[in-house]
DNA sequence: TTACTATTGAGACACGTGCCTCAAAGCAAT
DNA sequence: ATTGCTTTGAGGCACGTGTCTCAATAGTAA
């Protein structure tokens, strides 16, 4: 069609050099008009590609990021028909320095991508910097990064902070009233955009409720069950909990043994096998969420699209900011 | 590993007849031990074979139908890659003879799978069930058939309304108050499943609302604003809208020209551009949908994995009943 | 044992692409 | 026209699987 041999078209799909520019055009040109389309499936087996990726995750027993790792098993198996293989790292999310050392431990000849999830810190976007320059497609996940705007998987957290104000304000009765707010800990970028988001739609929406100051439990147990009698003692108008971080585990528990008044409005983050049991018993009105699965299949399938110098579906990978009812379980 | 040659394998993978029992077996045994597992893109390819698979929807100017033509051109984009090919067929969902003569039209030779949108109707479902019996793989689409109880792609319509009613009751403030109820036509299932899920849960637990009989536009503009604007003369406290149809353009518009007392609660089903618009601007309050995109995706999934005999991915598959506000488009 | 049939093996070619080598042709500067 | 470099062409093998044919072997009934 181009007039051209195969070993030249060959050239010029795979970008080797030593091709006239004008026989390129002409190739190109011949590609447009018959409308070629490259078959990746063939040329992968071609290659005998594998698409060898890696979370890299925060070690914890938060049980948001059992379901993530729960689907990223899931998704191993999904995916092993399109040759992609999955690994897992557990890092000490709060020694950057270590992450770091991980991400510049990777080579492009043991890995093709990397999923990050990490609290945003000079030492990891600089990790992450350098990753993306040694040839590693790098993505942030679920923590953002302020990186490269769109490339990254994970919802809006000022939007679902902005989410969860919203349903607090309606659901309760139009009458002043102050909010708890209680976060695991306020100093990760997503806790303070949810945070973000929650108070500005209480303050321009919703004048007549109080966001109060955040109260961390730093995942103690014992901390979380003060903070909630104490809560409860010294203000006597709370009219709603906004339970910002991940894990509402240990926020929830406390808020079961200390019996609060029963027309509290409770909004939680993330769906677990807590937070869902927690819907189905009445204790929280409303989860705010994103799909797990999907935030680790987008993951695959954009490290994929990296990989191979595709771009992706947007609607697809757009992760939603999710309102979870009792009824929509 | 079994001791066999590649043809007996070969025989035995692809179900072929004139192996022994015993030597079947043997080559299970060797694959169960190896954790074989099939590259179906490498046998796709030695097959060069394509899913030409077919979505049978209604003929309407619905804009949520019209989501779902987009979706499918994209699909259409994204799958390539996949050897999927899909295409569409518009049927009069009022004629159900016309869907079973179409239905009856299609042989395993020129389509492998079928997507089919149609009220519930005995000839639909006949035709249905013979396609089946012919080789060609159905699947029911948005609306729901008796058929196989998880072979179909939709979302749970009952809980759809439901979830609607929980929000209805939940945002309206705690006292009596009458719920219009208006649909485009109530004979589809799909309608009767959102009003049955809608009934139960005001009745339930919102006893002070009371939802008034249903109202059809069946599609009419003028009749919408009639319906509209009578509602509000002849019953004084009308507390919320429920439009339960999939498309809200009628009674929207109408809303729109009447100007309602603000307080009201609306809530409308799918989400497309007039119900995006809607609540922007304030006066549609929430919006439970199913994603268009995702629906799609899924249907040409679920058809992948059922010509070539695997099963998929459940919680990828299951279509999520969302709750869209403002805040989280 | 013989004469069957049922089962198995060996090998070839195909699918669409990547990747390599060697030769041929084109081109520019001298 | 010669030399040396750049660009192009021809052809082969590979990837993992499907599909076919023909021959070889095993098994069974007479």
């Amino acid at each position: 069609m181009a007039g051209v041999s195969r070993a030249t078209v060959d050239r010029v799909l795979n970008g080797r050099e030593g091709v006239k520019k004008k026989t390129v055009d002409k190739v190109n040109a011949a590609i447009e008009e018959i409308g070629f389309v490259r078959n990746i499936a063939a040329a992968n087996l071609a290659k005998s590609r594998t698409y060898r990726f890696l979370f890299v995750l925060p070690e914890s027993g938060d049980q948001f990021h059992g379901e993530i790792l729960r689907r990223i098993n899931e998704a191993q198996t999904a995916y092993t028909a399109d040759m992609v293989k999955a690994a897992v790292r557990l890092v000490d999310q709060n020694d950057p320095f270590k992450i770091a050392a991980l991400l510049a431990s990777l080579s492009p000849d043991v890995v093709d991508g990397v999923a990050i999830m990490a609290p945003e810190t000079p030492q990891v976007r600089d990790a992450i910097l350098r990753l993306q320059e040694r040839g590693v497609h790098a993505l942030p996940f679920i923590s953002n990064q302020t990186l490269n705007g769109d490339q990254w998987v994970g919802m809006d957290n000022h939007a679902a902070g902005v989410t969860a104000g919203t349903l607090m304000g309606r659901f309760l009765p139009i009458k002043a009233g102050k909010l708890a707010v209680i976060a695991d800990s306020i100093l990760s970028r997503d806790s303070l955009e949810r945070r973000s988001g929650f108070d500005q739609v209480i303050n321009s929406e919703f004048p007549h409720l109080a966001a109060l100051p955040s109260l961390e439990t730093y995942g103690s147990q014992d901390r979380a069950k003060r903070i909630v009698s104490e809560i409860f003692r010294h203000q006597g108008d709370i009219a709603g909990v906004y339970i910002l971080s991940s894990e509402a585990r240990a926020p929830l528990s406390a808020i079961w043994k200390v019996q609060l008044p029963h027309n509290i409005v409770i909004i939680a983050h993330e769906r677990t096998p807590c937070t869902e049991n927690a819907l189905v018993d009445g204790t929280l009105d409303a989860v705010i969420t994103q799909d797990p699965g999907h935030l680790v299949r987008s993951a695959v399938r954009k490290l994929r699209a990296l990989t191979d110098g595709r771009s992706t579906l947007q609607s697809q990978e757009k992760i939603r900011v999710e309102i979870i009812l009792k009824t929509n379980l």
